[in-house]
DNA sequence: CGCCTCCTTGACCACCCTCAAGACTCGTGG
DNA sequence: CCACGAGTCTTGAGGGTGGTCAAGGAGGCG
């Protein structure tokens, strides 16, 4: 048992949050979620528009988003931005910096979050000592690349209605496996700068892709709430459909679980 | 020794050029380069165009590009694709997509190529055991986020010509690390059209942005190659400057060799 | 109530796309 | 050796998507 078993009183509820993100490719036995739990320092909350690590320093921690959502984002000094990844409670954020000497994105709260640091040397520790964890993390950031890969060809090769749409869509199937969002409501805490800051266009045309979305009869909205009227041909118009992780994973991981929690559903 | 050592002949001379991509984090063992050496199959030489991998099949294997230029892209019905990758000699290619159940990039040969196929098994036994090779694979999965992350906020927030001065100077970097470009040359095999695919416009302006480089006094041409005429104005026009890989790694590797394999420090 | 942030809308314009035609290169075959 | 054709590069003309600028409206909070 580690030292930094003591942060867990506060990470108690946070540890189904997290295990549902780090569970997404396997199933932990107890021991090992003990572990996972005991990764991250006494969590820490911020306000919106907060910068939960700068660019272009030097990297140190990754971090745990426990509760609200956060953008990574590549500043340049014009001001203008390019979200990179919006990230949503449980993700961990800051990982693929680690690997440089200085960061290359800048992560900011897009709503009052609240974050943990996991300082690198821990990470490290266990994914030196636990080759399923290790696994688990590669998976993760093969998945975090092919995000990046939808984003940015969408980006190069639609246009602005449809990226808009594909986003709707994407971030509503992410919150609805998070369980924020029910059925086809989506509620979005974020602002069209911030819509525009991600799909790569002006704030002023984001409004207009939503006006035209409206016409289309595709979506309905009520401030922030948005309501996907038909998904089906929402999907079909952006052009979108969901990435299916793969189900067999035998080749990186042994599919059982050694110890208890044996039972596959 | 497992049973693919068989193929080490053809492999062996392509066993510096890959160590060089596996080296970049890790300094291997001798033991170690064994069996990294090994994993590749028979090399295959394809000609230009042709499709390496298609896009929207059950991954079974990474490939290991030897020689030539390689792209991963996203092809859309339309017929349009986003190319998200340009791999040149000793990338390792497809690895994202075999957290999929569908591949979610095509790899198609930007040149004539010769890859060599890996087995997902291969590849995650060897994951598996050699944690120092766990840690590599996810250090350089970091790296490709990075150029994922640089390529997307381009093409989202600069210009044409600024993309393209950009990709210029990303890619005269890579080569002059694999040695294939000497000085401030630059030959690039690949055409215009495919410019564009990388960047996220047409084939015309591509042409158009070339020029407006040229008369800028930035770059001079001679057919296919190119001569960065004044680098540090160039990147300044492009906003580019290299990004340099963390240094100490310590947190995930330990930084000295131990002999044979076991060891802790 | 007033201020601030955000949303909305209009007018104008530029960057980049589309279409199209001609020039150049290079491999192939007569 | 030249002719041909395919693919690529180059250039022009015109148009549309989306950016810029600006002003008014709507909501939230001290």
């Amino acid at each position: 048992m580690n030292g930094a078993a003591r942060d867990s009183d506060e990470s108690h509820d946070l540890s189904c949050l997290l295990m549902h993100r780090f569970n997404e490719y396997i199933k932990f036995t107890p021991s090992e979620v003990m572990r996972i739990r005991a990764l991250g320092e006494k969590p820490i909350a911020l306000p919106r528009s907060a910068v939960i690590r700068e660019q272009e320093v030097r990297p140190t921690c990754v971090y745990i988003l426990v509760d609200g959502w956060a953008a990574a984002s590549v500043v340049y000094e014009s001001g203008n931005r390019q979200i990179t990844k919006v990230h949503l409670p449980g993700d961990l954020m800051g990982v693929s910096s680690a690997c440089l000497d200085l960061t290359a994105e800048c992560l900011t709260a897009l709503t009052p979050v609240v974050a943990s640091r996991v300082p690198l040397e821990r990470f490290g520790r266990l994914f030196a000592e636990s080759p399923r964890f290790a696994a688990a993390m590669f998976l993760s950031s093969q998945r975090e690349r092919i995000a990046l890969i939808d984003a940015m060809s969408r980006i190069g090769r639609t246009t602005s209605a449809e990226r808009l749409a594909a986003l709707l869509l994407d971030l509503h199937e992410r919150l609805s496996r998070v369980s924020h969002a029910c059925d086809l409501r989506l509620e979005t805490p974020i602002t069209q700068e911030d819509f525009a800051d991600i799909l790569g266009m002006t704030p002023v045309h984001v409004n207009r892709c939503f006006k035209k979305l409206q016409n289309l009869g595709s979506i309905r909205r009520f401030g922030k709430r948005i309501e996907i009227l038909d998904p089906h041909a929402l999907a079909k118009f952006a052009r979108w459909s969901p990435r299916s992780v793969a189900s067999k994973l035998d080749w990186l991981i042994e599919p059982t679980v050694p110890e208890l929690s044996g039972p596959r559903a």
